[in-house]
DNA sequence: ACTTCGATCTCGTAC
DNA sequence: GTACGAGGTCGAAGT
C-alpha cells in the first residue's frame, strides 16, 4: 500500500462527472492497483475513488495544466467498464510506501437472519397459541420467511425485516397471492413483521388487509436468553 | 490526518459484532476523531470503523492481552450510540501525521434529478404533441415524476429512473392504480422511463400495459444546450 | 457467471 | 431535526 498527501484536483468521468478543487487530501494507493481519494472529515466513503481491477499511469501534464501547476497527472482506468480518474498532483507533501501482507478477513456475527430465528422460537410474540409450520417455506416465487397456523388453525404468512419498507410488502402481497391459491391453505393471513415499519409500508400493508407486527430485538433476545436458562 | 501501519487485532460491538483477527493493517485517524481501518485489497469500504462523532482513548493492555503482545489499546467510542471499538496494536510499523486543512466538497453533475428536468422540457423525446400537466405530480402515496397529456388529450403517467429496475415498475403501478381511480385523469398511460431498462422490468412492465421509453442522457443535454441556444 | 437483498449502509434532499 | 429515496452503492448468498 502506498500512502500520498499530496495538493492535487481530481476528475472522474463514467457513470456521473465529479469534480473536486485544489486541496491537500489523502490518496491511497492499495496493491490490487485501486485507489482512494480522502479528506480529513466524513464518514468512511472516499470523496473520489476508482474500485479494482484498474490500472494507473503517470502522465506528464499538457503545457497548460503545467503552468496551472500541474506536477504529474495520474490516469487510473477501470479494466472493465470505460470509467476513468485523473489525479493531478500539485504537489506532494508525504509519501509512504509499505507492503501489508495477507488479510485474514473480517468475522461477522449477529445479523438479521437471527430475527427470524427468534421469531420461530417465540411465535407467542405474535400471538399466544400460533404454532410453526416451517421456516423457509418454499414456493415457486420464493421462500415465505415464516409459515404457521394461528390458534384457530388458519394459515399465516409471515414475513420478516429488519426495517419494514414497501418491497417487503410486495414481497408478502405476492407471496399472499400465490398461497391463496392453494386450497388447503387459503385463506392465509398475512403478517409483515419488522424492528421497524416505515409509515408508507404500513399504510399499503394494512389497506391490503396485511398485519403490522413490531419486534423487539433486545427483548426477544432476552427471552431466549431466559428460555435456554430454564430448559 | 494521522495515519499509522501496525500490526493490530480489532474487535468491534454495536449493531453487530465483529472481529479481526492479528494483521498488518492501515489505521487512519481522522481530524473529527473517526478512525478506518483499511486492508490492502477489496473497495473503498474499510474493514472496520468508528463514524463521527467517537472519542479515542489509549489504554494499557490488561495483564493477559500484554503477554499476548498487545503494546497498547485504542478505545473508540460513538458519543450517541454505544458502538464501540478496540484495536489491539501489537507492532506500530510507520506512523505519518499532517494537517489537511480545509475541503472544498465533490462536485457532482449527471443525477437522476436532471433526467426529469431534461425529460419535462423535452416531451417530443417522449411523443410528438405531448404537453406537461406538472412535474412531481403529488398523489397520496408520493408524487409522479411526471404527469402529461399526449396529442390525443390522454392522460400519462412517467416514471423517470436512471436504471429501470422491477421496483420502478411496481412504484408506477401503484401510481397507475390511483390515478385510474379518479374519472377526472382516468384512463391513464403509463410510461417508465430510464436510460437504462433492466429485461426483468421491461417484461414486468409490458405484461402491465407500461410502455418502456430508453432515454439518451447525452443527446438530450445537447437538445438542451441547442434550444438554449436558439432562444 | 449473474441476480437478489441486506447494510455498523452513506449521502443528499424535502419536509 | 426527521424521513425518504438513490447510490459510481458495497458485499454476500444463492442460482
Amino acid at each position: 500500500m502506498r500512502l500520498v498527501i499530496a495538493k492535487c484536483t481530481v476528475d472522474y468521468a463514467g457513470r456521473l462527472t465529479a469534480h473536486l478543487p485544489l486541496a491537500n487530501r489523502l490518496l491511497m494507493l492499495k496493491g490490487d492497483g485501486s485507489i482512494l481519494v480522502h479528506s480529513d472529515s466524513g464518514s468512511y466513503k472516499p470523496l473520489n475513488w476508482m474500485n479494482p481491477p484498474c490500472s494507473i499511469t503517470v502522465q506528464e501534464p499538457e503545457a497548460e495544466a503545467a503552468e496551472a501547476g500541474v506536477i504529474e497527472v495520474w490516469r487510473v482506468s477501470q479494466t472493465k467498464t470505460a470509467d476513468i480518474l485523473y489525479v493531478s498532483i500539485h504537489e506532494i507533501i508525504h509519501e509512504l510506501d509499505h507492503h501489508l501482507g495477507e488479510e485474514p478477513g473480517l468475522q461477522k456475527d449477529g445479523v438479521e437472519a437471527h430475527l427470524q430465528e427468534l421469531l420461530a422460537d417465540q411465535l407467542q410474540v405474535f400471538e399466544e397459541g400460533a404454532t410453526l409450520i416451517r421456516r423457509e417455506y418454499f414456493t415457486a416465487i420464493g421462500p415465505v420467511d415464516i409459515l404457521c397456523k394461528d390458534a384457530s388453525g388458519q394459515t399465516v404468512a409471515i414475513e420478516i425485516k429488519r426495517r419494514g419498507e414497501i418491497d417487503g410488502v410486495e414481497q408478502l402481497t405476492r407471496y399472499l397471492d400465490l398461497l391463496n391459491r392453494d386450497p388447503h391453505l387459503a385463506p392465509v393471513r398475512g403478517v409483515f413483521a419488522a424492528q421497524e415499519i416505515k409509515p408508507q409500508a404500513r399504510t399499503i400493508a394494512e389497506d391490503r388487509g396485511i398485519e403490522c407486527l413490531v419486534l423487539d430485538y433486545d427483548v426477544m433476545r432476552g427471552l431466549e436468553t431466559n428460555q435456554s436458562r430454564l430448559f
